[in-house]
RNA sequence: GGGAGCAUAGCUCAGUUGGUUCAGAGCGUCUGCCUUACAAGCAGAGGGUCGGGGGUUCGAAUCCCUCUGCUCCCACCA
């Protein structure tokens, strides 16, 4: 078979997906293999692939694929996520830009439109996850909305219901105005802003007296029901009791004293609207104060405040300011640096609102959770999250799982016509129950109405390693009890909370056990100005225009090398570039193999026996750390520990020592040795590189239909010679001298030069073919001297010379590098017996350690004498 | 306000329990080379008092204290 000169993914990416796909080589079924199951954090269903998928699937694919090269039946479960509010913002976005206005919809309009919307976008993101080279089982791949997925859901609400664990009532929420929803506390971000800090004067009742008070939120003063200070502050202690006056409103509001009350803050006093900020609801629950909720849902005054009615919240801030300005109440305005929370979804400021919600009790549901994490039964990498998740899980509150919203798993509550509720799987369940608890038989499905809300998004994705497997609805099925718990998860540390604490807690609820054995938390993806990659910025690049121009394997090599678990990475397109080089340079590598013209007659040059022996040691040694990184999931240093193997010592010393000369032909011994390294080496580079490697692995030979290196098993390392890998690194640094000679020298490769060794040599003489092959001498000879005119090294304290003609060497300059070598080894030598000659090093370092210095002594003293003797020859 | 982490070459990062190989890698830079697989390449070279200061130790990038500068998480100071 030809081999195209260059290497064009657009030609192989397609073809062997298709190869993949059409052979089912991704399928998993249970089997007597063991499992190794992932399941991907399910994206948006109308999500498109950013960098953030990008890594984090690579990083999937990659383990993935080992795996399964390992021998295990590796099971990586796809899917995307309903994301209720992301997705409902969007439809409604849709709608609008179309004249459609959600509030004139029912609600079976609206998810008809939603649906529309999933089916058309849904399956984008999974489409481009091909395109990276994913080897998910796409038979498998699962909606958080499909039918299974939303009964396991509802299944599981009634379950928690029934054993007491979810619970319906009144509280203070996060309100989002534009979505028009209730958002859990994870869901709420906290920035810091420059606001105001506006002083108002409140008269005290029939006085001309009046307390100064410090807010932010002025226009909230409608809501105002009392004045609170410090008990103990000397200042307020007159007006304890007392009645003052709501500026501009005109209410009369009481004067309490608690000592939730800072006296530094402010004026020490503290105006109180228990509707609109949690610890004044608070101080309204212990005071028994009115609630007036001056907010309509979307963020405008209500009726209730009776002034200012349907103004924007913002808007009346700036109107109140200058009200209470013309009316003498404001005292005086300052800048002030306060957090506010933002949705994390539609990134408006979160409004505290009371209103009636459900929630899920966390505080003993989560404890096996936490402990599973902190005696690492469920392992984080790095491990350094497990402080944060510790915090997280030992102030846990309650989970507020309600949603306003339409598009999602709606809560199974039915309300009675004569008041109360009833929670059931179906409204039929319900209709039963209903019966029973009003005693009316006579009631209908019709006079049931079932609670309007959905479920937070995450209600369903917690439970997603279990649902995927059918786990929830039959716990008994085969294929969960096959591939539960998983192995790996991985995932962003934004969602450490939102998704995977809460997806161990029902792990354990209804599994009994861990849903998986290790969590990956990747970084977040930065641009080379250390700037987050995001859409607003415009600094995320394209990562299909990416595969588009450099191929799904140079990509996928760039995001792997600057990745390590939870830190940042800082990307940028450079590093795709040289993933993109190292495609051509394995392919040009293997094309320099298949082109050689092979000679069964002829028996391996000497430098090729041994290029092949060391070969295989450097090979083994490396599959050996190249293992360890993964049990470490360093899978960066992983890929970097193979790209020098095949770089440096392959492509750039091993293929250069069996390289027959020009016109001439290999042996067979040698190249089916050659042709095995590189079949490993595919091998090796697979779970990195799916598509190069799969291309070349097929020129390899004659391979059958539905062959594949994806199926292959992956080398493991022998017993490794490090004898000869120790030996090699010398030659090396032998043939490098030599070389460096010639640079400086200029001396180019074609004139054959001489090389003399004084004392023996830092190899044995049987690396003397390697050394000339490399470094392209005619002969290697020993000397007892240094030989008339010549340049000079030192390896391991052996002296080796290259003549040269005498004209060419600056004695001067050679005298002074000598010279400073020889000061340089002279305060070595001082150093070493310095530390040698201190009684306490000698009694308290490890005998080792003594030893060590001792050889370095040696080697130190030899070094000087050669240095010495080569400066006495040259001088004279 | 509470907690965690980070600071090593121009850039991105490794550096296990203090002691071979400890000051490293990749990329970039510089200098030669179109040497018959590859210029997206080959050969060679330079580059860091391991953020500052103090301490423990025979010995510190590594352990302790402190300062400085970043980052993240949590939290109801109006």
């Amino acid at each position: 078979m030809e081999i195209p000169s260059k290497y064009d993914p657009s030609q192989c990416e397609d073809k062997w997906y298709r190869h993949w796909m059409d052979n089912g080589l991704f399928k998993s079924s249970p089997d007597e293999r063991k499992p190794y199951t992932v399941v991907i954090p399910p994206p948006n269903v109308t999500g498109i692939l950013h960098m953030g998928h990008m890594l984090n699937n690579t990083i999937q694919d990659v383990l993935v694929r080992r795996a399964r090269m390992k021998g295990f039946n590796a099971c990586w479960v796809p899917g995307t996520d309903h994301a209720s509010i992301a997705t409902e913002a969007k439809v409604v976005a849709k709608l609008k830009a179309e004249g459609i206005d959600k509030s004139s919809l029912t609600r079976e309009e609206f998810l008809k439109h939603a649906w529309e919307w999933k089916d058309k976008h849904g399956g984008i993101i999974l489409e481009q996850l091909k395109k990276l080279g994913a080897s998910c089982d796409w038979s498998r791949t699962k909606f958080t909305m499909d039918d299974d997925m939303s009964r396991s859901v509802i299944k599981v609400f009634v379950d928690l219901y029934n054993k007491g664990k979810i619970y319906r009532g009144v509280r203070m929420v996060n309100w989002d105005p534009e979505a028009l929803t209730a958002l859990s506390d994870e869901e709420v971000i906290y920035k810091d802003v420059h606001s105001k800090l506006f002083y108002l004067k409140y008269f005290v009742e029939g006085s001309e007296e009046y307390l100064t008070v410090a807010t932010t939120r002025p226009e909230t003063i409608l809501g105002d029901t009392a004045l609170c200070v410090h008990p103990l502050d000397e200042r307020y202690k007159h007006l304890h009791g007392k009645r003052v006056v709501v500026p501009i409103v005109g209410r009369s509001i009481p004067v309490i004293a608690d000592d939730y009350v800072d006296m530094e803050f402010g004026t020490g006093a503290l105006k109180v609207t228990p509707a609109h900020d949690v610890n004044d609801y608070m101080l309204g629950e212990k005071y028994n104060l009115e609630v007036i909720d001056i907010f309509n849902d979307n963020g405008t005054i209500s009726e209730k405040a009776g002034i200012y009615v349907g103004m924007d919240r913002f808007a009346l801030r700036d109107k109140i300011a200058e009200d209470l300005a013309a009316a003498s109440l404001l005292e005086k305005v300052e800048d002030y640096d306060n957090k506010v929370g933002f949705s994390e979804r539609t990134s408006c400021v979160i409004e505290p609102k009371l209103s009636m919600q459900w929630f899920l009790s966390m505080g003993d549901i989560s404890k096996p959770a936490l402990e599973a994490v902190l005696d690492d039964t469920v392992a984080l990498v790095p491990a350094k999250f497990k402080n944060t998740y510790r915090h997280w899980m030992e102030n846990v509150k309650d989970w507020c799982i309600s949603r306003q919203l339409w598009w999602g798993q709606r809560i199974p509550a039915y309300y009675l016509p004569a008041g109360g509720f009833v929670v059931a799987e179906t409204a039929e369940e319900a209709l039963v129950l209903a019966k029973e608890k009003s005693g009316n038989s006579s009631l209908t499905t019709a006079d049931l109405r079932q609670d309007p809300d959905v479920l937070d998004t995450w209600f369903s994705s917690w439970l997603w390693p279990i649902s995927v497997f059918g786990g929830i609805l039959d716990p008994d099925n085969d294929e969960i009890k096959y591939y539960y718990p998983t192995s790996d998860l991985v995932t962003a540390p934004d969602i450490l909370f939102f998704w995977v604490a809460r997806m161990i807690i029902a792990g354990y609820e209804y599994r009994g056990t861990f849903p998986f054995k290790n969590v990956y938390l990747t970084g977040t993806v930065r641009d080379n100005k250390r700037r987050k990659m995001s859409k607003s910025l415009g600094n995320s690049p394209d990562p299909l225009d990416l595969i588009a121009q450099y191929g799904a394997d140079a990509v996928r090599m760039g995001m792997m090398l600057c990745s390590s678990a939870g830190n940042d990475l800082i990307f940028d397109e450079s590093l795709i570039e040289q993933g993109r080089n190292f495609c051509g340079k394995i392919w040009n590598a293997f094309r320099l193999v298949q082109g050689w013209s092979v000679d069964d007659n002829s028996a391996p040059a000497d430098s090729a026996a041994l290029a092949v022996k060391w070969f295989t040691a450097k090979l083994d040694a490396t599959i050996a750390q190249v293992d360890a990184a993964f049990a470490d999931y360093r899978i960066s240093e992983a890929l970097m520990m193979i790209y020098r193997l095949f770089w440096d010592e392959f492509s750039g010393w091993y293929l250069e020592m069996v390289k027959p000369a020009y016109g001439r032909a290999i042996d067979r011994t040698t190249f089916n040795a050659t042709t095995n390294f590189f079949d490993k080496l595919l091998k090796m580079l697979h779970p990195f590189m799916p598509f190069i490697t799969e291309e070349l692995w097929h020129f390899i030979a004659e391979r059958k239909e539905g062959d594949s290196i994806m199926t292959q098993h992956t080398p493991e390392a022998g017993d490794i010679d490090h004898g000869i890998i120790a030996d090699m690194e010398l030659t090396k640094e032998i043939v490098s001298s030599v070389r460096n000679i010639r640079k400086e020298k200029g001396l180019p490769m074609r004139d054959k030069l001489t090389l003399t060794v004084v004392g023996g040599g830092a190899v044995g003489t049987e690396y003397d073919c390697v050394i000339a092959k490399m470094a392209s001498l005619e002969a290697i000879t020993p000397a007892d001297c240094k030989p008339e005119s010549a340049m000079s090294f030192i390896v391991k304290g052996f002296e080796y010379f290259v003549p040269i003609n005498s004209d060419s060497i600056d004695v001067e300059a050679e005298l002074a590098k000598l010279t400073a070598d020889l000061d340089y080894a002279r305060r070595f030598l001082d150093s070493v017996m310095k530390k040698l000659s201190n009684a306490r090093f000698v009694e308290s370092a490890p005998e080792k350690v003594v030893a060590l210095e001792h050889a370095k002594k040696a080697d130190a003293e030899k070094k000087i004498e050669a240095l010495e003797q080569q400066i006495a020859a040259l001088k004279k």
